[in-house]
DNA sequence: TCAAAAGTGTTTTGGTTACACCCATGT
DNA sequence: ACATGGGTGTAACCAAAACACTTTTGA
């Protein structure tokens, strides 16, 4: 796909277009995203600004009539953050039936949460209907539109549930990052403070993490040690059943 | 609604009456419900017959407009079975693009389990595309339509993963009934075999649990004891988030 | 009297929790 | 020197797993 054909494949996405070219989406059927992203230590979402409202919501999009729901959720994210074959996992389908833009059609959305590299994101908006698009810490970001605050609520249950099961360290972190760094990731997971010397000798007993060397000092007083995640024996871990939730 | 509105709202329910009342409903959505019951120790589900094809298939409605996905849910439930106000909660959304019925429009179903009281349920088929509606032990049904065998195999899954949050005890088993025959039904869950002996102890010590007499000997040698659910404490054990999983 | 199913308690073990001290560095 | 954040090991505790014998009753 060109960027043009992908420009106008953006605004097709956007609700005001599904008029004209209704034939080409299945009505009433809607995906939106939650995407997750580290940085700084902080987890964070993705978040798209409604011009005309000046307010903002999770990334969404339409089901064509020619893919499936998940491919649909992949689309989505490729044409915000243009980042491909991430993790991208279903949490919930939402049917209220005040679901829906005020005076427009009802409609049902299949929710998706995705674990991605922050770094390698390049956040964009439509252009049409938004005209921003950005991370924003989790803790911090504001009201969302429609149901969004309770899908954000519900794809951060369905992340903790699913803390011991998916590759979530590995995803969020692909790069070199420190213990601190990592511990503080669950707590804002799950929601509570853990103790720092279990968290490091459970993390370090798992056998999943090599020492690359010494942080150089950033704002913390003592360098702490720098990690990466060993890809296969991370995969062995997860294929064994281990659980890696803390 | 009485019985002639009921008998209409029946046949609109299958896909052959969408046409004409297409206006009612929401195009290419739809709900299907795995339905489990427990009667003589084993776990069975509840499947329908559908009378041109021989084949048979998880019960299933389409979403009216005037009425929430979950609503849909609790219709096809109660169409099914008589009954109402049952444990029934999504499970997961399937979209792929070959879904729906050879030849005609492609379908995005949404997932419901139901744990229901298996002497209260009168199954019933709609009388148009289907002309019956079973029990078939959960082991021994037979192979099921469209992609229905995975809903089961899936809804099983996330069965087992909530065993120890949900009521699945209490409402699967709202009459009296022995330890060995919870205990098969966790087995069945779970997918494996666990000691009677530390299975009777967990239960026990979970205090749920009203001993009501001996069993009159039935099939067994020696008579085992009845019990009964002690819903308050249940509920209460739930509320404190005590793990109710083996 | 023997085979089959049911009831019960103790020991072991492994994982989670709680907890205290020393190290490095910037102020 | 001291305040701040980082690294490490040990003891207590609890829940799950392993395990053996006795009781009942139909054949």
């Amino acid at each position: 796909m060109d960027s043009r054909d992908l420009r106008i494949d953006q605004a097709r996405t956007s609700i005001e277009f599904l008029g004209s070219d209704a034939h080409e989406y299945l009505p009433h059927l809607a995906v939106d995203c939650v995407v997750f992203g580290v940085h700084e230590g902080d987890l964070r979402i993705l978040l798209t600004h409604w011009t005309k409202r000046d307010r903002w919501s999770l990334p969404g999009g339409f089901v064509r009539n020619d893919e499936s729901v998940d491919e649909t959720a992949s689309r989505v994210l490729r044409m915000r953050t243009g980042l491909d074959d991430v993790f991208l996992e279903q949490f919930h389908t939402f049917g209220s039936l005040d679901r829906g833009h005020p005076g427009a059609d009802r409609f049902v959305s299949v929710g998706y949460y995705a674990l991605v590299d922050f770094s390698m994101a390049t956040p964009t908006p439509d252009g049409i209907l938004t005209d921003e698009c950005r991370w924003w810490n989790l803790c911090g970001r504001p009201d969302l539109l429609f149901d969004h605050d309770e899908m954000v609520a519900r794809a951060l249950g369905t992340l903790r549930l699913q803390l011991g099961t998916r590759p979530i360290g590995l995803t969020l972190f692909p790069d070199d990052f420190t213990l601190p760094e990592l511990q503080r990731l669950y707590e804002t997971v799950l929601g509570r403070s853990l103790d720092r010397r279990n968290f490091q000798k459970k993390m370090r007993e798992l056998g999943i993490l090599t020492r690359v060397g010494e942080k150089s000092t950033e704002n913390s007083r003592r360098a702490p040690y720098l990690y990466r995640f060993d890809a296969e024996k991370y995969a062995e871990a997860l294929e064994r059943g281990d659980s890696l939730a803390y």
